[in-house]
DNA sequence: CGTTAGATTGAGGGGATTCAAAATTGGTGG
DNA sequence: CCACCAATTTTGAATCCCCTCAATCTAACG
């Protein structure tokens, strides 16, 4: 949710004053399901999961979010409807809703801007759907591997190889499946050499082409 | 998607000559992917399934919109990004995207409603992931019992039973599932006591506390 | 009454999960 | 720098849930 997306800087500073910045390390929560509502917050560093449980403790990684993105936007009964986690080391702007409405109110081209960016992260949600409802296994990871290649990449990534910056056990809350399937998923493309896996959680994409076909994107 | 939401009738008469009124018949298309961006709809009466394709066939069902809701909203490339499907007959207005867009600038309390219908889809549509990812095959269906009954009776409903309004094929797209799976699961609410099967697509919740606990409400 | 589309039921197979064990990784301190 | 430990990942085997294919049943319509 890019809420702040396309504004000339003089607005932009402007809004950015309304914002307190804050740092978490890896791991840490931003925000979690039934905190009383407090700020929502603009991303300008690192990678944060958005993610729902359940009282037996399934959970369910509903976004990855990357910098310029906003999150803990999303309320309900005056809580933070989702919970937030630092995948990396995060800074993000921390907002004062009531002073972002109205600064919105006054400003209909920020107005405008939060709607596309709502309006992109729904049509993001159906696609997500698309893939939980329809895909194998298989085509589930192959679907996430493109999908954070593009998030990862846009903002400043690395090099040849793609970080996961997230645990297996991640990976399969995100995808609804368990942590060995991801691992044996990850094993088939490996060996159809259509990914390469090296140390730590490194990936590199052997082929894109591939890749992409299989995820359905 | 509400996004007429909590105007002023004034205001409402006014957004309201912008669109023109249509029907469809039940089964009919309101858009489908890939058609050049058009109008975007209000629902004035009728059920309609916002969907999404694979092609290879497979289809995922994001969302059942009824009336107060707005729909083909959302584009990609100039396109509609889901396709629209009436499950009942349907009325509707079309608006068109520039008029209203203009209409908005003008109107922040239009804009901010925009803003809250959007982000309560999107809240929705995290749940819909939730249970996509996690739940299993009775839970779905029960927890898509205990949606459409407040979907439907919350806008001027029939009586005891529910018309499901949609074939178990289309069941089976909006929760992942196949005709047989969501026939099964059916038959064990019915089995259990939570639920009656009447003639037709007729539902009576027999245990609602029950079949929410199941479908994890 | 017959036809046809949709729903149910059954049998069998496949993919994902579960449980368990082995292997690898990363971090820590000697 | 290496050894050791904890955590994560990979691999294997058995089970379960859902899918596929097929047959039967039901309901709606002419």
């Amino acid at each position: 949710m890019n809420i702040c997306g396309p504004l000339e800087r003089a607005r932009l500073v402007q809004l950015l004053a309304l914002g307190g910045a804050r740092h978490w390390k890896k791991g840490e929560l931003l925000f979690r399901v039934g905190d009383p509502m407090g700020p929502f917050f603009k991303i300008t560093a690192g990678v944060v999961a958005v993610s729902t449980l359940l009282d037996d403790g399934r959970r369910q990684v509903v976004a990855l979010r990357a910098a310029g993105d906003c999150i803990g936007y999303l309320e309900e009964n005056g809580q933070y409807a989702f919970e937030g986690r630092a995948l990396t080391g995060v800074d993000a702007c921390a907002f004062d809703r009531r002073l972002f409405d109205k600064f919105a109110a006054r400003n209909p081209d920020l107005a405008a801007a939060t709607t596309a960016t709502l309006a992109s992260a729904l049509r993001q949600a159906g696609q997500a759907m698309l893939v939980l409802g329809q895909l194998k296994s298989v085509e589930r990871v192959a679907h996430f591997l493109v999908e954070i290649d593009a998030l990862y990449r846009n903002r400043g990534a690395c090099g040849e190889s793609l970080s996961l910056l997230m645990s297996r056990a991640e990976i399969g809350d995100y995808l609804g499946l368990t942590i060995e399937t991801v691992s044996r998923a990850l094993g088939k493309l490996k060996t159809t050499d259509v990914i390469a896996i090296g140390q730590r959680d490194q990936v590199t994409i052997l082929d894109k082409a591939k890749l992409r076909s299989i995820g359905k994107v």
